[in-house]
DNA sequence: TAACTGTACTACTATTTTTAATACAGTCGG
DNA sequence: CCGACTGTATTAAAAATAGTAGTACAGTTA
């Protein structure tokens, strides 16, 4: 399910949580879908089930997954109420960003057609049912 | 010029490339002006020079400064021609960031404000000269 | 030449990451 | 209730990476 570069610079479990993150925010794996169990990713990877325990812990603690004892950790939902810290935190790095790319030139269409992009291979990725 | 938390935990080399490349960002610091030595920031913020130098260094390797042996390092001015890269980089990070706001439900028309709201901050400081 | 500039190299220290070995606790099916 | 699965916590140690320091070298300029 997840393929990782042992011998990258990156922290295995910061490239963990990158390919779950990218599944979730694609659209492939969807609310309440279960992940797989910390053992068994632990031994599929080859890696510690203490590494795994702390990217799910760390993906957790963004908002991403819930973890229930003894059942299992699974996506959470979307929960347009109480997201405002996600939002917030988010706000400031896209504001960082968009220094940037005034910067380098970038016109307010080019970005709205990123928008779009990340929109559109949203929706085929729900579209995989 | 530079004010730096030596007991933050993120690096100080890392601080000051934040501090600098805003400044740049912000059109504070215009094309060609000379950025402090590597000595004379290394005593004024009294870090090791290397530290500085490593800053500086980073700048470079990602386009937001030049440095001429035995004459100082500058900021490099933008070239629309040459800064593919760049551009394709900060693309990149633009699509990852644009992912999670179309998640977390941020409208394109949120999405163009941010990018206007930089682009004023960027006017604002371009003013004093 | 003197005093400035950036650069390179080596080494030590601190921090982070990963692994390991256990142990505990909740869930579920037979 | 038992066995096999889930997540969680703790402590320790090893390994890898990052950060800093000291020193020496090299180019520029007046």
């Amino acid at each position: 399910m997840f393929e990782l570069d042992v011998r990258s610079r990156k922290p295995i479990y910061e490239q963990l949580m990158g390919k779950v993150k990218e599944l979730i925010l694609h659209g492939i794996l969807q609310a309440d879908e279960q992940l797989p169990s910390v053992r068994s990713l632990s031994s599929q990877l080859t890696v510690n089930p203490n590494t795994i325990q702390k990217a799910y812990r760390e993906l957790e603690r963004d908002g991403y997954i819930y973890s229930l004892q003894g059942k299992g950790s699974f996506v959470a939902p979307v929960r347009q109420e109480q997201n405002e810290n996600q939002k917030a935190q988010l706000r400031g790095e896209l504001l960082r960003l968009m220094a940037e790319a005034v910067y380098l030139g970038f016109t307010v269409a080019e970005v709205s057609a990123l928008y779009h992009e990340a929109e559109e291979q949203r929706e085929k990725g729900m579209g995989n049912d």
